[in-house]
DNA sequence: CTATAACTTGGAGTCGACTCCAAGTCAATA
DNA sequence: TATTGACTTGGAGTCGACTCCAAGTTATAG
């Protein structure tokens, strides 16, 4: 049997695009399991490894909350997710979360597109929210278009180079 | 001529589906210019506003950083941008950003489709990254395709209900 | 006249996600 | 033998984005 091949932290970092520190931290947290160690005590790392920290970078990229993804973790390549009835139910209601985050990014896309070549329709842009139920509780909100959105103060911070920062 | 219709901040608030704090926090930020004022001093709103509150929050749902948000702002309904050449560069490349965030999303729905229908396809999910290059520059994350994505720990955390939280 | 509600302000506190640091181990090299 | 480099750990610090609070104002209802 040929012997697979590992990675140190380093390597990993590089490989993923996720610094040592926040591999570290996400192992920290329990979002990655514990690593297995070298008997200097050192972090080996598999491509299977590399796989699990790539899909974690990938929703890191879209916003989702770190606590978010590990559901996803759970899910094992090989285990039937058939078998975990709310482990489904969960995938479910995250991809359909997604979905309206593609929504919501196309219609970002859109509006950049309309302003790139100078007026263009319009549509909708927000959708259901459930989640974030803070104090004051928004009960539907009314889901209105985006009606050629809007917003008339250029002078207030144009002139590129926002005044201050970037 | 028509008086236009106004809303007060709670209105705004449930309309927009963003908190009254966050909306001040907004304007307090400079993310949003001062609102208008009755003579008691509340704030006023009308559709452009909300319409501006909109984007952002649809900007916000994608996981942008409040700071990235203030060029598109900046970018009037009538006014051309082509007068603007640098903000049109910076539509583009976060127009380019987008969709590959895009991208991101659509890999993590493809995960999910396959953990669903139970053993499918898998392709790449990773971009060039060329952004946040930290202490240990990641040169090139060496876009790897992440094949078939694997975890085997299904057993660390599974069960549903992960132990401790939710 | 008083209480309630809807707002205002400035500022403090919280929380998630890192990011940095100090002290220590271990292995290879000058 | 001393130094360098790659790692380890625990913990402290930072930063963005809220979120909450206390004190004050104004308008309406009982």
């Amino acid at each position: 049997m040929k012997e697979e091949q590992t990675f140190t932290i380093k390597q990993t970092a590089k490989e993923t695009g996720i610094s040592e520190d926040t591999i570290r931290y996400y192992e920290k947290i329990a979002l990655l399991p514990r690593a297995e160690r070298k008997d200097n005590g050192h972090r080996i790392y598999r491509q299977e490894d590399i796989d699990t920290i790539q899909l974690l970078s990938c929703m890191k990229k879209t916003g989702m909350p770190l606590d978010e993804m590990r559901p996803f973790l759970a899910v094992s390549t090989d285990a039937d997710p058939a078998e975990y009835p709310e482990l489904v139910e969960l995938l479910r209601s995250h991809r359909e979360n997604i979905v309206s985050q593609i929504a919501s990014l196309q219609q970002v896309v859109d509006f950049i597109d309309m302003k790139l070549e100078k007026g263009k329709y319009r549509r909708d842009c927000s959708d259901e929210i459930q989640d974030d139920v803070s104090d004051n509780r928004m009960e539907e909100p009314k889901s209105k278009s985006i009606s050629t959105v809007q917003m008339n103060y250029f002078s207030v911070s144009a002139g590129m180079g926002t005044g201050n920062h970037l």
